[in-house]
DNA sequence: TTGATTCCATACGCATGAGTATGGAATGCT
DNA sequence: AGCATTCCATACTCATGCGTATGGAATCAA
């Protein structure tokens, strides 16, 4: 038996409920964002929620900026940093495929498109990254016009992926039968 | 003023409550299914929900039912029924691209994955379709292995594209950019 | 060390929505 | 017409979960 099994801070911050709402929202949808769960998965009661927080929306709102804040920065970054635009597409794609953690709260943040808090974010969130692909497509000798459907086309199917294949777990691909979609991805999205 | 505005009948039955469920979910989600909002609608009151239906659960499991058996049956026949193989494709994706009223329950589902009576009827119903994809690309001339991938991919950009055009309403394309864009799809995910 | 501030526990109130109990109205059957 | 069955209204109970009130413990500042 480890010594400290979860960090046994004494006192918490607003920050550590935002994380801990994160990772419940991750692995069970926004709907189970419940306070007293939290509040019981961090060994506190109700009484220090509402001192950080002055409502249940107040912390869903925070949560959603702090995932918007530190979500994909680094991805972008380094595929950016490749020289040749050509290979930066086909290296997004493989690169994106093999993440998995990232993907869990964006998915879930998918199924709840109903509420009003997360509409926003995740409206800015597909922007950035469609127009992103936008410009990649572009960069790699695209018309306009048509990178621009591409850039759709291909975040969207992106986003179909992990609905069926994540949350539905649909045709539950193994690894080989997974890398030969992705290529597959690869070879029909990204022109020659 | 009309004299019937709604069918008036005044005594209702189960696939009415059934009906008046789809279309609640599919305007609203499932998370919004609640029998005495139901109640109302119909211009009922609970007493009347809970002799049809032993509980709320059993209202979305019939109304789930009701859904997947009459839900794509006559388009696909529809699609089945060209002559020509490779002219299945284009015109299926034209057909769906201008449907609306069937693809409100189904996105409105896709948000609903956590919930355990709507996911084995949605890899149901997404199995189905995908089977079909696969096939229609195996009748086109394509090789065995690459049309499922194919269909995959084509699957997964539908219910991708329904996410963020329809539940987040993100580029609201307007008529000229949405049929260009169906176009695209064509052009890039059906072989010449 | 002592006061102030920060953080948390306990015990509430209160709204919502599912499910139950029961009686009454509407309809079909004979 | 009269009875049985079907359908619905009314009036509850009960669980859940948000938010509040208030007091106490921990930590910091002096």
């Amino acid at each position: 038996m480890n010594v400290r099994q979860k960090p046994e801070r004494t006192r918490l911050s607003a920050e550590d409920w935002e994380d801990a709402a994160l990772s419940l929202i991750a692995e069970q949808g926004v709907g189970a964002l419940a306070v007293e769960a939290l509040a019981r998965q961090l060994g506190v009661t109700k009484g220090s929620f509402y001192w950080h927080f002055r409502t249940r929306e107040a912390l869903l709102q925070a949560a959603l900026e702090r995932w918007e804040q530190y979500g994909e920065r680094e991805i972008i970054s380094q595929i950016e940093a490749i020289p040749d635009p050509r290979e930066r597409l086909p290296e997004l794609f493989r690169r994106v495929a093999h993440e998995l953690q990232p993907h869990r709260v964006y998915a879930a943040l998918l199924k709840a498109l109903d509420h009003p808090l997360v509409v926003p974010v995740m409206a800015r969130v597909s922007k950035r990254r469609t127009e992103f692909l936008h410009t990649a497509y572009s960069e790699a000798g695209m018309e306009a016009n048509e990178a621009l459907n591409r850039a759709r086309l291909t975040y969207a199917a992106y986003v179909g992926f992990l609905q069926l294949n994540f949350t539905l777990g649909l045709p539950r691909l193994n690894h080989e039968e997974f890398d030969a979609y992705v290529e597959h991805m690869i070879a029909t999205l990204i022109p020659a």
